[in-house]
DNA sequence: CTCAATTTGCG
DNA sequence: TGCGCAAATTGAGA
């Protein structure tokens, strides 16, 4: 049996979190009619509904103490002594979410004498040898000693309130460096201040841990008290007595008789009717909305759900919540027989869809959603429908529904996509923020790990609703172009990326792993050498202390200045390694190089998930130049140019179930499109010629045939040729090469001579970015850019730079965007089983499946080959082999 | 814990 | 004094 498949037991400390929720929200924003403060209740509520539906247990209690005094106070009548009054305000608070409580169906129990943790520990205990999966919540740190294989401690952080921690045997290990069961040990040792337990002095966390993974237990160390040096070693032996009452005070019973046991616990339907009573008493009207869609989801009638449950605006419109047949009716009606857009809002809870929000300008619906139900057929057809749809972050919302088994088609505006387009530079905004910024409006957004949200979260009608208001806000500001770079590219791309996403690359685990222990290897041997070249140890990794060494401890000539002194980074060590050689640098790089590395093969290792495979995010809307960027894990920027790096590309194989992979790339795309943007007739016959490129260049401006241009001539234009398009100036341009400025503004003048037209394009974009205020790719994408006419140099020059880059870079992320359209459409139409895997801004990488490679060859090289039309021809390498690696070319 | 700064990987 | 990114680490400050 799976973990998912076992009953799932949560007993609930009902003091303590009422207690940390009544501190949590503030008293006087939480009062009914009557005046009866209603805070703790309402907090504890809010945490209990997220719990119910993130862990979905299918047994629940809660337990609360009767009163203060137990059988440990009369033990030791100064337990928990130092606890003041309970305060006025939460006086009569806990009968009410007791009602609250049975109203749900939730079980509570409590027992004269004994605390709510021991009733926790006692369910725990059975629950966890009767095969439950069980949930401790509880904010008493000696809960943790619950914890084994089948019991995980859920605590409220200390700070904030407000999110729940996962204690499981390993989290605890990892933060104390025992096992749960030795927890009461080491804080009879250490003491627990908030019981007004005193431990031994001058022991604390790290001396009690030490202690008892040397000795075992407490037993095994007050057993070997003689042998503990010190002074901590007397005061223990002083004070053995002090642990001894502690540890007997701490340690929780498992064997409290109770009227029932974990197995009659089974959560029963919730008694809607007694919950909008209580609720209504209480005046909880959100969370009775919240209350009621559970009640739905779990197997309640929807059709008892009262249909304006909440008004969260003035404008907005009053949610419904409908389903099948009653939806069909209300998508035909509100959307003019499904042609008029919708907004749509998908909502989640603990990473499964839990309910639909559909709006139109005057109404909205809100659809529970549970896999399965046989009345959800209206709205599968409609989301698979090419009803147009408009979302906000369309590629999550559709991945969270193929994640739950629905797909999504029709998707014909994405309020995140539009507003990227009209201000590319700007951070990408949350729904939330996004009415705040554009509506001016406030959407009140909860976090879904909040232990005590502060504020409810709106329905997803709600949201649906602003999205579509959105839409039509943000629709109305995008100029022509953009439109068009929005409907024809970027939103046809959001299901081919989302494929790409959920599609994911294989990687194997033991070659990476291998590389990682030899890469640790050498960095550790990199690292003692170079300790011993400067006499002592150092943090390689600490520019701040490498300042010490070099500058300072061997006296080297300054670098480049940076903000806190001088730079260590490659170029300028290497520099120095000239000027002032030392084997101390040279370590230093090579234990760079090796550091990196290792930490870009743990991040793929810690990216890999149970298929094996690393899922990417890539986010269309990270660039302010147009392409895409990749993310959790960057897969663009996977090591290739030294041999190392690309033994981590070999790591990357074809699935299973795949003959090969294969990688196409653009070469030198943007050197093309500066051609052709320029209409430089040297630079276009150079590419039509069809000759090396850097070769064609070099002839041209040395004067000497193809044939006699040298490796170094060779390099020298091919890092002018590369540079040109990112604004290189004759400085850079020298220390690049390491050749004198002289040498770098001849060798400048040279390349405009032959290539001028190239020259006046670039003087041309910018001079009319400062007119226009943006640049224009092929396409049509913008890129605002307004420090163009800064009166400050840095800034402007800055930004003549990345205005003569946008186009050529933007039009190249179009192209490669425009060919993927194309290969996604042909993969379905020839009904192909290869899949598109990665895209590294100019380089796609698929899956081929077996007997497809010459089909996908075809489809790869037409569809990229001919993504645009441009005076010069796009040229595709296509290499195939088991890994990334083999694959290129 | 959050943030800025530095460094380095890719195109 | 070369454009566009993501990620890790350090060290300062809260």
């Amino acid at each position: 049996m799976t973990d998912n498949q076992k009953p799932t037991l949560m007993v609930i400390d009902g003091h303590s979190l009422a207690f940390r929720a009544f501190y949590a929200l503030p008293v006087d924003s939480f009062m009914n009619r009557e005046g009866q403060h209603t805070n703790a209740i309402h907090g504890f509520i809010s945490m209990l509904i997220n719990l119910l539906a993130n862990e979905k247990p299918t047994h629940v209690a809660v337990a609360f103490d009767i009163s203060r005094y137990s059988f440990r106070t009369r033990e030791y009548p100064e337990y928990k002594g130092t606890r003041g009054e309970t305060p006025s305000e939460f006086v009569g608070q806990i009968p009410l979410l007791e009602e609250a409580l049975k109203a749900m169906s939730i079980a509570t129990v409590s027992k004269e004498d004994f605390e709510a943790d021991d009733i926790l520990a006692t369910l725990a205990h059975e629950g966890s040898a009767q095969g439950f999966r069980v949930f401790v919540v509880s904010g008493d740190r000696d809960a943790i000693q619950m914890i084994d294989d089948n019991v995980t401690l859920l605590y409220p952080n200390a700070r904030g309130v407000s999110e729940l921690k996962r204690y499981d045997r390993d989290t605890v290990f990892e933060r104390y460096g025992i096992e749960p069961h030795q927890y009461p040990d080491v804080a009879a040792l250490v003491g627990e201040t908030s019981d007004n337990l005193i431990g031994i002095d001058k022991v604390g966390e790290k001396t009690a841990v030490k202690w008892i993974n040397e000795y075992g237990s407490l037993s095994g160390v007050l057993e070997h008290a003689d042998e503990i040096k010190g002074v901590v070693g007397e005061k223990l032996r002083e004070q053995r007595d002090r642990a001894i009452r502690n540890r007997k005070l701490n340690h929780l019973l498992t064997n409290v008789e109770l009227p029932f046991g974990p197995t009659d616990l089974e959560r029963r339907p919730i008694n809607t009717a007694a919950v909008k009573e209580v609720f209504d008493k209480l005046q909880f009207r959100t969370l009775l909305e919240r209350v009621l869609k559970i009640a739905a989801a779990e197997g309640g009638d929807p059709d008892e759900l009262p249909t304006d449950a909440v008004l969260t605006g003035t404008e907005t419109p009053p949610v419904r919540t409908m389903v099948d047949e009653e939806l069909a009716k209300w998508l035909d009606t509100t959307s003019v027989h499904r042609t008029k857009a919708l907004g749509l809002r998908v909502e989640v809870a603990a990473g499964e869809v839990t309910g639909i929000g559909i709006a139109s300008e005057t109404d909205s619906a809100f659809v529970p959603w549970a896999p399965g139900r046989p009345d959800y057929v209206a709205l599968e057809e409609w989301l698979v429908s090419d009803s147009p749809k408009y979302l906000h972050d369309s590629k999550r919302e559709l991945k969270w529904l193929r994640r739950s088994g629905l797909d999504l088609r029709g998707i014909a505006f994405d309020t995140s996509l539009a507003a990227w387009l009209i201000k590319p530079g700007g951070k990408s905004e949350d729904l939330s923020a996004q009415v705040y910024s554009h509506l001016g409006e406030t959407l009140p957004q909860a976090d879904p790990n909040q232990l005590v949200p502060d504020v409810e979260a709106p329905s997803p009608a709600t949201e649906a609703w602003y999205v579509l208001r959105l839409s039509e806000y943000l629709a109305e500001r995008l100029d022509a172009g953009s439109r068009r770079v929005l409907d024809d590219i970027e939103l046809p791309l959001v299901p081919v990326l989302a494929g790409m996403e959920i599609n994911g690359i294989t990687v194997n685990a033991a070659v990476l792993s291998q590389l990682n222990s030899s890469l640790t290897e050498s960095a550790a041997d990199l690292a003692s050498r170079s300790y011993v070249e400067i006499g002592h140890e150092v943090n390689l990794g600490s520019p701040k202390q490498l300042q010490q060494v070099l500058f300072e401890e061997l006296g080297m000539p300054k670098t480049r200045a940076n903000k806190t002194g001088f730079s260590t980074d490659a170029a300028s060590l290497a520099d120095l390694q000239e000027q002032a050689p030392h084997p101390f640098l040279d370590l230093l790089l090579q234990h760079r190089d090796a550091t990196k590395l290792k930490q870009i093969i743990e991040t793929l290792e810690r990216g890999t998930s149970d298929d094996g495979r690393v899922h990417t995010t890539y986010d269309q809307t990270g660039t302010s130049t147009g392409r895409i960027s990749s993310n959790d894990p960057n897969l663009q920027n996977i090591p290739v140019k030294t041999a190392v790096g690309r033994e981590i590309r070999a790591a990357f194989e074809r699935g299973s179930e795949f003959s090969t992979l294969l990688t196409a790339d653009y070469s030198q795309i943007e050197m093309r499109i500066m051609a052709h943007l320029s209409g430089d007739e040297g630079l276009i016959l150079a590419f039509n010629e069809g000759e090396d490129l850097h070769r064609f260049v070099g002839s041209r401006i040395f004067g000497v045939e193809p044939v006699d241009v040298t490796p170094t001539m060779r390099t020298k234009v091919k890092a002018m040729s590369y540079g040109l398009a990112y604004g290189l100036s004759a400085f850079g341009l020298s220390k690049q090469l390491r050749i004198d400025t002289a040498e770098a503004k001849q060798l400048m003048g040279d390349y405009f001579a032959r290539f001028g037209a190239v020259r006046e394009y670039l003087r041309n974009v910018v001079e009319q970015a400062r007119v226009d205020g943006y640049t224009e790719t092929i396409f049509g994408r913008r890129r605002p850019f307004g420090d163009l006419t800064s009166n400050n140099r840095v800034l402007r020059e800055n930004a003549e730079r990345a205005a003569l880059n946008a186009p050529i870079q933007g039009s190249a992320a179009d192209i490669l965007k425009i060919a993927m359209l194309g290969i996604a459409d042909d993969l379905v139409a020839q009904d192909l089983r290869s899949r598109m895997l990665m895209q590294v801004h100019d380089e796609l990488v698929f899956e081929v499946s077996e007997g497809e490679q010459d089909a996908l060859t075809d489809i790869v090289r037409n569809r990229m080959g001919h993504a645009a039309d441009l005076r010069v021809p796009l040229d595709v390498q296509i290499g195939t082999g088991e890994n990334w690696d083999q694959a290129a070319h």
